[in-house]
DNA sequence: GTTTGATCATTT
DNA sequence: AAATGATCAAAC
C-alpha cells in the first residue's frame, strides 16, 4: 500500500477497514495470522500500518511523515475500556537535560494521532480481534497540560541522574517503564553524581486512564 | 545494539 | 482485577 497523500485519504482508508476482523484484513494482504501474540506482540499494529500505508520501520518521524500523523492501535474491551497502556517513545537518557516539551519526540508523537481501537476481549485470538471505528485526534488544551506536567517531571528526574529512583508509579497520566528485549539490556545514563552509569532502557507509556479519557471524548453521546 | 510495533506475566 | 515490570520479533 502506498503512503496516503492527504488526511482525507488516510481517514477514508481507516474507515474502510472498520468492522473487519484482523483475520479478514490479513487475508487481504496475504499475511499469515499468528495463533497467539506471545511471540508476535506487534503483529496487529504492523498489519494495520501495512493496510493504511504507513512507512514501515521509520524512526523518529511519525508513521505518516507527510501528514504529521502517528498511528496507534488501542486494544479495548467490549465495554470500550483500554486493555493496555500505550507505548509512545523511548526516554532520552543522556539528552534529557536538553529536551524541551515543545520540540520533544514525545510531543511529536502524540500531537496528532490516528487511533484505531481494536476489540480484544480476553479469550479473543489475534484472528478474532475486530477493528473498531478509527478516529483522528489532536492533543490540545487540558490534555496537553497534564501530559506536559508528567513528562517534565520524569524528564527532569532523568536529567538529574535520578533514574534509579524512577518506577512506573510516577506520573498521573504518563509513566516510565522498561522498554527492552529483556531484563539484561543496558544503556547509558547519568547517575546521581553526574557520572555515566549503565541502566535499563525506559519508554514513555500513556496510562489507560488517559486513553480512556480520549475514547470518552470521542464517543461520548453529545 | 537500538527503535518501533506492542503484549505477556508476575506482583500488588 | 489492575497495574507494574519483563519480554518478543522485525527492521534498521
Amino acid at each position: 500500500m502506498q503512503a496516503p497523500e492527504s488526511i482525507d485519504q488516510l481517514s477514508a482508508r481507516a474507515q474502510a477497514i472498520a468492522g473487519l476482523s484482523l483475520a479478514e484484513l490479513a487475508d487481504q494482504f496475504d499475511q499469515p495470522v499468528p495463533a497467539d501474540f506471545s511471540r508476535h506482540k506487534g503483529w496487529g499494529g504492523m498489519l494495520i500500518e501495512l493496510a493504511l500505508g504507513a512507512t514501515a520501520g521509520s524512526k523518529p518521524e511519525p508513521d505518516f511523515p507527510e501528514l504529521g500523523v502517528e498511528l496507534k492501535t488501542l486494544p479495548i474491551s467490549s465495554t470500550g475500556q483500554p486493555l493496555e497502556t500505550t507505548f509512545v517513545c523511548v526516554a532520552p537518557m543522556l539528552d534529557a537535560s536538553r529536551q524541551q516539551w515543545h520540540t520533544s519526540s514525545f510531543r511529536k508523537k502524540v500531537a496528532h494521532v490516528l487511533w484505531v481501537p481494536v476489540l480484544a476481549d480476553k479469550g479473543m485470538s489475534p484472528a478474532q480481534r475486530q477493528i473498531g471505528s478509527p478516529f483522528l485526534w489532536q492533543l490540545s488544551g487540558e490534555q496537553e497540560q497534564v501530559l506536559k506536567r508528567d513528562w517534565q517531571e520524569l524528564t527532569d528526574l532523568l536529567a538529574l541522574g535520578q533514574i534509579s529512583q524512577i518506577n512506573a508509579h510516577f506520573g498521573e497520566y504518563l509513566q516510565l517503564r522498561p522498554k527492552a528485549a529483556n531484563g539484561s539490556v543496558r544503556t547509558q545514563a547519568f547517575g546521581e553524581h553526574g557520572e555515566l552509569i549503565q541502566t535499563q532502557p525506559k519508554g514513555f507509556y500513556l496510562r489507560t486512564s488517559f486513553t480512556s479519557w480520549i475514547l470518552r471524548q470521542q464517543f461520548a453521546p453529545k
